[in-house]
RNA sequence: GCCGCUGUAGCUCAGCUGGUAGAGCGGCGCUUUCGUAAAGCGUAGGUCUCCGGUUCAAAUCCGGACAGCGGCUCCA
């Protein structure tokens, strides 16, 4: 089966759903029914009642009498003021104003919702004269199709789950009930597909998260802040400290920022206006300012810049800043550690002149090339431009240059990218690196900015050549991005299977019996002298030892199940040989005791 | 924030239409010193997330709060 047909399968079955939900429910109103990947949605109003899962049995079976009785899919054009009328007589106001729209400007205006996939003109600003439907037995709906020619022809197909959904992705709009479906051309493709969600639940982070007992939760603490265990919290250093080398070689410095700031400093940086309904507010007991806990970092930073006066001679000056910051996010966005109250940034600034932005960022992009590569992580760039729309800050042309300036840096560096209108911040554009996790969903990770909005609103300053003054550039960069978003892409990507140098624990020496601790300590003198120097300095070996009076099965079963990424086992053989038996993931083998170091340094 | 679902021992879960809580793993104790993914026996753990309500009686029904999950919206 192609994937045209396998798109009108999908397309058909969502005809089939609405069909099914109008036979249960002859008062519902209908939205739209596109195809998605794997399977397809339609957006469906029933007023005051109320869809569950519970009621999935009821609406498949309805459907498959449908797809049985074996309905033509009926094509039928019709002029739009007579499907305006139809629309009205069927009261279906959802529908009314799709051709109220069409009629208006041959497309529909969301820009949220594919308009081909809805099955809608796609010709521009012209005004349509007609519109085509489709009828499969009593239901009948507006749309572009194409569509199977008979119910009988969709393959097979599971409800999956319900969710809320407003109309046209706004809102303010009023909220409809979504039902998602699953559908593929054979129920071996779908067994598969639903196999395959089965497995990426095994890497999920959360779930991860507990069984490696990396971060845990508390009611009592509050919802979106995680609390990081001894395990976790290696993670955490780690990736900080590799991040933080990475930028250090390029000549960024420390520094240190308070977590509570005058509201002033964001109402002149222009985040107030656009943020402060998700900002944590803090009250002074001494004084009338308005706090508030940080919610990033750039403000701070620019109040270093401006500290001193600086010449041409001292740019680019290079801030980093790993640092958490909090956002009073809606608690429906939660989840896991991909979105949090409390997020750490690898956070870094560049204060610079236009001359050094190219070369500036082409040394960020080669740190964030090296970080993910070192983890083999595959990663999408986004370009994330401005919109029309008046949430940016800033002249236009300084924005089409920023934006042309970083399409460059990505083109010169061969980056597999895409572009994306919309996505900026809103004091410029942006290069997103985009992870994906365990079941497909994308998470921003690095991210690397132009601003040249800040630093005029601030202020800041520096003499040139000739003794002008001049406003420098700013490039906003987090390599990791959140730390915590990084970890949740991090542990799903490795299945909790950690590169050696990042493993929380490295090493776990088994014993075999109680008679070899003197050999044990032979060895422990070996691996306390151990550091790993890359891709991370000054690494120091983290092992423990598992000397309980349990069975070997048992004690490897067990490091295996924490993933801990060398088991050295070592028993009376091993002590006469001098040798330890090293497991890994890709099998045992013996090493001789004065060659271990060089082995591990190796992995 | 909105829509839907969920919350039982440290973990994974059982507990039918209300009659006052159970398993496996883990923990602890004893025995065992055993070379490649779980040794044997014994034992202690729970105001069933919290607060209210209905009832003679609530883990079970109702309401609220808190927390988690799937989406929507949002993400400096």
């Amino acid at each position: 089966m192609n994937e045209e047909q396998l798109h009108a399968m999908r397309h058909s079955l969502a005809h089939i759903t609405a069909a099914a939900v109008q036979r249960l429910w002859p008062e519902a109103k209908f939205g739209v029914g596109p195809v998605v990947d794997n399977g397809f949605y339609y957006d469906i109003d029933l007023g005051e009642t109320k869809i569950s899962e519970a009621n999935f049995p009821k609406i498949e079976k309805a459907m498959r009498g449908l797809i049985e009785y074996g309905d033509d899919f009926i094509r039928s054009d019709m002029p739009i003021d007579q499907a305006i009328t139809w629309a009205q007589a069927n009261h279906q106001p959802y529908k009314e104003e799709l051709l109220n729209d069409l009629k208006r400007s041959g497309t529909t205006v969301a820009k949220d919702l594919d308009v081909s996939e809805l099955g809608l003109a796609t010709d521009g600003a012209a005004a349509i004269e007609s519109v085509s439907f489709y009828k499969n037995g009593n239901f009948v709906d507006l749309c572009r199709g194409p569509h199977v020619n008979n119910t009988k022809d969709v393959g097979v197909f599971k409800l999956l789950r319900v969710a809320g959904a407003y109309w046209r992705g706004k809102e303010t709009n009023p909220q409809m009930q979504r039902l998602y479906g699953v559908a593929f051309a054979t129920q071996e493709e779908l067994d598969q597909h639903l196999e395959m969600l089965e497995q990426a639940k095994l890497r999920d982070h959360r779930k991860l998260g507990k069984e490696l007992d990396l971060y845990t939760t508390s009611q009592l603490v509050g919802a979106g802040l995680p609390l990081f265990t001894p395990r976790g919290t290696v993670l955490r250093d780690i990736f900080a400290q590799y991040s933080n080398q990475l930028r250090q070689a390029f000549g960024f410095e420390k520094v240190w920022t308070p977590h509570i700031t005058k509201q002033d400093l964001y109402e002149k940086s222009g985040h107030w206006a656009k943020f402060g309904d998700e900002l944590f507010l803090v009250t002074s007991q001494e004084t009338d300012d308005k706090m508030a806990l940080k919610p990033m970092n750039c403000p701070h930073h620019t109040q270093i810049y401006a500290s001193r006066p600086r010449s041409y001679r001292d740019l680019p000056v290079r801030f980093l800043e790993t640092t958490t910051d909090y956002r009073d996010e809606k608690t429906g966005e939660l989840g896991g550690l991909s979105r949090v109250r409390s997020l750490t940034q690898d956070d870094s600034h560049v204060f610079c002149r236009s001359d050094q932005i190219e070369t500036e960022i082409n040394n960020l992009l080669s740190s964030a090339r090296e970080l993910y590569g070192s983890i083999n992580m595959p990663l999408r760039v986004r370009l994330s431009y401005r919109d029309d729309s008046d949430a940016y800050l800033g002249e236009l042309p300084l924005w089409e240059s920023a934006q042309a300036q970083l399409k460059a840096a990505v083109l010169a560096n061969n980056l597999d990218y895409f572009e994306q209108d919309g996505e900026a911040a809103f004091y410029g554009p942006k290069i997103d690196f985009m992870a994906t996790d365990a079941i497909g969903r994308e998470h921003q990770v690095a991210t690397v900015q132009l601003d040249f909005v800040q630093p005029g609103r601030f202020g800041l300053e520096y003499t040139d050549n000739e003794g002008n003054t001049q406003t420098p550039v700013m490039i906003h960069c987090a390599l990791l991005g959140s730390i915590e978003r990084f970890l949740s892409v991090l542990i799903e990507h490795t299945a909790g299977w950690f590169p050696f140098w990042a493993a929380p624990e490295q090493i776990r020496i088994l014993t075999i019996n109680d008679t070899l601790l003197e050999y044990v300590d032979e060895i422990k003198v070996i691996l306390d002298s151990l550091v790993l120097m890359k891709p991370v300095k000054y690494n120091e070996i983290r092992y423990t030892l598992d000397n309980r009076n349990e069975s070997l099965g048992k004690k490897i079963r067990e490091a295996t199940s924490w993933k801990i990424p060398v088991q050295l086992i070592v028993g009376q053989k091993d002590k006469d040989g001098r040798e330890v038996s090293v497991r890994t993931q890709s099998g045992e083998e013996k090493v001789a005791l004065d060659q271990l170091s060089g082995y591990l340094l190796g992995l």
